[in-house]
DNA sequence: CACTAAATCCCCCGTTTAGGTAATTGTTTG
DNA sequence: CAAACAATTACCTAAACGGGGGATTTAGTG
């Protein structure tokens, strides 16, 4: 067993392929011998050499990054997959981290401090580009909704919790008569006609 | 208009209160003047003071600095408010994140990097304590559950755009009585009794 | 002051849903 | 191979729900 933190990379383009392995195997304490071109190949030398890290694009030739960084997690879940993308959309980032990255690096921003990513991934910690982060963070705050009224709201709220009209009713003090009431105006406002879709539309709206 | 980033602090105890104060009047860039010892009179600090970044306890005397957060956030969305806490429950760190926050530090980890935290926030980032940062991530994986079987996550899947009965029925293909028949299932195993609180309980498991 | 929006309560009616019981067909696995 | 499980379909009933009316009170706004 070596001291070395093992780096499998899977990047497409050869130069930074390169480039990462020169900045790895030029610092102490992480060691990378494999790279690879393409998502398959690439999950598959993962699964096969078994690294401490993975570096992983997401842009690769024959399939995206992410349904790779899936299968790896479904057979290592303990392993570090730390995207170093291009990409900053929203769905990517969203999707990758979903599917199991554990830190996401932006090229353009942060592949000079790709060494220091691996160590504090190593370190139970998730790198990610500022920017990544901010926006990781900013997925958690709810955005203000004018439209839903306070005492929606709070209709909504207990919605969200699963419950009938009736212990809706109990909860907020009102008849189950006022409970359908709001929930004819909050399904207006939602465009929505039923609990179920207006809880779905509340919770990934964070719109509670 | 001073050049410094105003950084103002709300933090009970004395002795790291006047260590946060020393640390960042010593480093370049950035300046406090202002310090308070709870809640109440720390918020209305910062709305009197405007800084441009808040460092914020939790554990405060009067109130909850989660409760703070969210008032200064109110009144001024675009402040960088950074939590310093020593509490690492989930709790306080999802609620100080939903509240506004955007970063949160863990005194015992992150206390010595806190002006390099403050610059990283001003920089657009979200500075995280390692371990904190890896629990915000870790907040997106879906967790693996068994129990659901892959037909009836499907299921659950249509279930989660609000879809009834029938149109579940249609998008699988399936009669309207195996729809009923797998949502019984799926009812027993997440222990719940309505399409609602399936949803409800989906969502927020991050089952689907 | 009139107007509006929000919150409250009421009725009706047809549809959807939840829970019970039962049965058939594959597939997997010990 | 037998047992267990997953997926499928069926029927019945009472309760819950969605959409359509209408009404009152209070608070805020032009």
């Amino acid at each position: 067993m070596s001291d070395f933190i093992k780096v499998v990379i899977v990047e497409d383009e050869k130069d930074i392929r390169d480039m990462l392995m020169r900045l790895i195997n030029d610092s102490k304490d992480v060691r990378c011998e494999h790279a690879f071109a393409d998502c398959r190949s690439g999950v598959e030398g993962v699964l096969k050499h078994q690294p401490d890290v993975v570096l992983m694009d997401l842009g690769l030739p024959d399939e995206s990054g992410i349904v790779g960084i899936g299968r790896i997690r479904d057979k290592f879940p303990e392993m570090d997959i730390l995207v170093l993308s291009a990409q900053v959309d929203e769905e990517s980032v969203f999707d990758a981290l979903c599917a199991g990255a554990c830190g996401y690096l932006v090229k353009q921003q942060s592949i000079e401090n790709v060494v220091e990513a691996i160590y504090e991934a190593k370190n139970g910690g998730a790198p990610m580009s500022a920017s990544i982060a901010r926006r990781v963070i900013a997925s958690f705050q709810r955005k203000p909704t004018k439209l839903i009224s306070a005492r929606e709201k709070e209709v909504l709220n207990e919605l969200c919790k699963g419950k009938s009209y009736k212990l809706i009713a109990d909860a907020l003090f009102i008849s189950e008569e006022t409970v359908r009431r709001h929930l004819k105006n909050i399904y207006k406002k939602l465009e929505v006609s039923s609990k179920s879709e207006a809880v779905a539309k509340a919770l990934k709206e964070k719109i509670v």
